[in-house]
DNA sequence: TGCAAAAATGCACGCCGTGCAAAATCGTCC
DNA sequence: GGACGATTTTGCACGGCGTGCATTTTTGCA
């Protein structure tokens, strides 16, 4: 369904995704100097070369264009989640589908950085940002609900350990869809705080080894 | 600091929390009945007989008519972990203040009723809605670290089990409060879902026990 | 090259949110 | 009880946001 992602052949679908591109990176780079609140729609317009009813043809909203990054981001971790090792539990088949797009991150260091510092600066929009990935959020849910009743993981090949039977898998899923997602941000955020003291990389499998943990109280 | 809450002699004081209240209740009524994005802050205004201008003294935006319910909920949170017995850990200690404040919910159920279905029919309020309660995280965030920093839990007596140091409690303190965060918004989402099967108090339950037990695979 | 579909644009309009100054209301002191 | 200072409410004006509609320009294709 989203087959054809980066590489499009069409000249139309290129110019749109470059005005796009365009748009979002003036909207970023303006609001990096002068303070998200005080771009106007029409300044960011401007910058990119086109009218200020186009943008509107491109984002909802005014603080769409300094939030949605990379549409398809969602759509890649769902393909890697399709696509995991049947081994792995729910948490971890996630936490390696999001690492992976995450490693991608690290690498447009650049950007994600400015990125960081507009919303850091601007508190609502980071809200805006985490609500961007909720619709994403009830779609991922959906897929962890079907990978656990389709495949269990069973890897030591008996019955299983004397565990509660835990209620609704709608529940657990959507659980951790949302717990993985906060614990994205939260990566994100403490990361984007000690800048040039931690790798990315050890904060996002450190807090997911604290939840996988169960959030036992920290040894002093 | 927020010593006097709800009794408060000053007739200036009482004047303007009626207004706000009736402003807050015009606003989630009104949206209720014709959807929230149809109901202009004039509407609000006349319905709860002061000026527009006026509405805008007491909110920032449209939006937060619809989002904030109580003002002050975080503060009691805040408190009742204050207070919460040393014995607790971390997540338990947070587990009983937000399920203190969230029976207060399950009381006043027909005004938190029409509220969830207002923000159901408009998710960008329920993004708000997140929002209000992301300046909290950082509050509690604070508490929790100070609370790990000053009172080691030692329930056993003995030294602590073989169990790796997990780095900065910074991150602990932060991941926690922004995953019972999430939490209670699942466990709200869930219940309103399916709203006449579940009391709301067992899906709290069952959702903490889920993240204190690691997050494990269901068994199916 | 010519044509149909899609995108960009201009224009008008209503609502949001804010600063400012005038008017109304409240608490207090005499 | 009445006047005065402080706070609140209100009207007014203004700029920015977001949308619908009709028009013009661009693109893909025959």
């Amino acid at each position: 369904m989203t087959g054809k992602d980066t590489a499009t052949g069409g000249l139309r679908e290129r110019k749109k995704r470059a005005t796009r591109a365009a748009l979002a990176e003036a909207a970023v780079r303006l609001a990096a100097e002068h303070g998200a609140d005080h771009v106007t729609v029409e300044a960011i317009s401007a910058a990119a070369g086109v009218s200020v009813r186009t943008f509107f043809n491109y984002f909802d909203s005014r603080d769409d264009a300094f939030v949605v990054i990379d549409a398809d981001a969602g759509a890649r971790v769902r393909q890697a989640l399709l696509h995991a090792p049947a081994a792995l539990s729910p948490l971890e088949a996630l936490r390696e589908a999001l690492a992976a797009e995450l490693s991608e991150v690290e690498r447009q260091h650049e950007l994600w950085s400015l990125h960081a510092q507009v919303l850091r600066a601007a508190p609502h929009l980071l809200v805006r940002s985490l609500g961007a990935h909720m619709a994403d959020e009830a779609v991922l849910a959906g897929i962890i609900a079907r990978r656990i009743a389709s495949g269990p993981p069973e890897g030591t090949g008996d019955t299983v350990r004397p565990q509660e039977e835990h209620g609704a898998p709608d529940l657990y899923a959507r659980l951790l869809a949302a717990v993985a997602g906060t614990a994205v941000r939260v990566s994100l955020q403490h990361w984007s705080d000690r800048q040039d003291e931690l790798a990315f990389a050890d904060v996002f499998r450190e807090v997911f080894a604290l939840l996988a943990a169960g959030l036992p109280a920290p040894t002093r």
